[in-house]
DNA sequence: TCTTAAATGACAATTAATTGTCATTTTGAC
DNA sequence: GTCAAAATGACAATTAATTGTCATTTAAGA
């Protein structure tokens, strides 16, 4: 006898309609990031750890792997990375005497920036002839899954 | 002297912040895919493809590798994978005589339905108190930046 | 304070993914 | 139909990512 099937509704199924048009756009989004040089050969996290630090400030490497989901290895690797091209330091951590704190350089700045400008010109081109309140409404939905998830993850 | 930046519009950032929100959930997508035991250490592309072989009927394995960006050598390893699970088969391709089309089996069929069961069951609980036009709109919006990304790499 | 469990960094081992190569087949231009 | 360029499968080589281990440090409770 077969397993009873989930009853579904249409906000369950357009839920499924987004998470899969999610994962199908991530791997365009990477190949296209590829393309225009923001996701280098050291992994498609190097922007985005740039980001993190920008907009959220210093952080260590194991805090960062676990917002991303991802093994702190690998953001060590990527960190190591990152100090080998002078894009970040490890300052001192007030409240962890061993874990130190990744923090932007000067130059991490500028490549953080300069990345960013081919972001934006990549977004401003695909955003041609967009209704601005209804993809902000995306948005909100894409961050509602995100949150989401989240807390799904760490309950 | 610094190069000229990019004009910013609403619109344009909006786009910028999907993108950023999409890449993040991807990889909680992936985090809770592995929990509920639809990422499978054979990748996380198992139930894409057997989706896009239910939907889209047989195709071969460069063609599937050609549609998501990624190396024909990972997708021919997964096809592998699925052939050793019994879950696809690969039949003669009319338009191609070397080139074998990947068929889902009854067993794929089956594998299939479960794995969509647990991803129907996510999706109705991360669906509840939506509204379901903005999310029908959301999708929408997705499918248009995946889309455009798409028409974006083949030209 | 004391004690135990968890976190961290460093590094090794393993596994996965990507890239490279090449003989053969197919496609498309002419 | 002929020929050159591109596609394909098979497999090897390389590179990247993940997992495992362990000494040490930190955090949390009793």
């Amino acid at each position: 006898m077969a397993k009873q099937s989930v009853d579904r509704t249409p906000a369950g199924q357009a839920i499924e309609d987004l998470i899969i048009e999610i994962v199908a756009t991530f791997f365009l989004l990477r190949a296209e990031g590829m393309r225009i040089g923001v996701v280098s050969s050291s992994g498609e996290g190097y922007w985005s750890v740039l980001r993190l630090l920008k907009v959220n400030g210093a952080q260590t490497v194991p805090q960062i792997a676990r917002y991303r989901y991802v093994p702190r290895q690998s953001v060590q690797k990527l960190a190591n990375e990152m100090l080998k091209d002078g894009v970040i330091e490890f300052v001192n951590n007030p409240a962890h005497r061993r874990s130190k704190l990744m923090r932007l350089t000067p130059k991490g700045e500028t490549v953080f920036a300069e990345l960013s400008d081919r972001i934006a010109l990549l977004s401003e081109t695909l955003a041609a002839q967009k209704n601005v309140d209804q993809l902000q409404d995306a948005v909100d939905i894409v961050k509602q899954l995100h949150q989401q998830l989240r807390d799904m993850l760490n309950q």
